[in-house]
DNA sequence: CCCTAATTTTGATTTACTCAAAACACGTGT
DNA sequence: ACACGTGTTTTGAGTAAATCAAAATTAGGG
């Protein structure tokens, strides 16, 4: 008994959520699961690596489409451009260097998904609530001249 | 006894700041007042109004020194363009409407400042955490068909 | 009141992304 | 196995938000 149940393939992942395989799908699916927190020109520089005829415009449907799916997270820190993770289901949060723009995950501070209240929600009704932390990365610690695009505002 | 101590005035906070007060700045930090969670074009229409000569670059220059100087916060929902605020210093978040967009601020879930500890933070030395909560406002819950500007991700 | 550095204006440019029409291909039905 | 319809991708243009740079202007110390 091969179980079908463990990990499905991109190409199930695509058909549960209704949407056609295609190559470029795939392609981007795979890249974003090799490079997370990637934007779309990465990806699109990845893409074109194994698949030459695709478009710049192609990579942004396709990121349309699986985040739409459910299939990719789109995350869009202060200053950046959308950065795209295949990390989802769980609430997690992500930390930023505000030197590099590095980001990296960090596990939800309370647990599961409901992981902040607000105190007083001006009769809103919320839905999520997205955590994101700014500092300085490892790297840039180490080497504090070399801020390669500064003015990443920590909030304050 | 005329306490000089109470709220500063625009004059005065730019002063302190090291800046120059000049007629732009003096606008600008009127409107953002007036106006909390305005981007830069309604500031500058704003602006506009009692200062006609003044151009769009000068509210980003202004916008930039002024926060730079910490007289104003610069926060980026994600799909929005950049807002601005008067209200600094305490550690405050926000509720974006997902429908209108709509801000309104949210007093810090655990009071003062450090209201936020990532568990494991990569090695990053974290300076600030900023919290974003994204729901339906009640004018939004109301009048449900009437989305205004959709596609705002609820982080999921 | 003058002078200099800071600020603002004017005008061009960049980045990240969206829109639309035409060509194409996935996969359902046969 | 094959055609057909709709969803996808390509091609090409366009937009919003913001940044950059040089010239003109102005605040405010001396």
């Amino acid at each position: 008994m091969t179980s079908t149940r463990i990990s499905p393939t991109p190409r199930e992942l695509l058909r549960d959520a209704g949407l056609k395989v295609t190559a470029p799908r795939l392609a981007v699916l795979l890249a974003v699961e090799r490079a997370p927190h990637s934007h779309a020109d990465s990806l699109f520089a990845a893409v074109r690596g194994e698949l030459p005829g695709t478009s710049l415009q192609a990579v942004y449907g396709v990121l349309g489409a699986l985040t739409t799916a459910g299939l990719v997270r789109r995350i869009e820190p202060a200053t950046s451009p959308a950065l795209y993770e295949r990390r989802i289901g769980d609430n997690h949060h992500h930390v930023v260097c505000t030197s590099c723009k590095a980001v990296e995950d960090i596990d939800c501070v309370h647990g599961a998904a409901p992981c902040l209240t607000p105190s007083s929600s001006h009769g809103f009704v919320v839905e999520a609530a997205e955590v994101t932390f700014w500092g300085l990365c490892p790297r840039c610690q180490a080497n504090p001249g070399a801020a390669r695009a500064a003015s990443a505002p920590p909030v304050r």
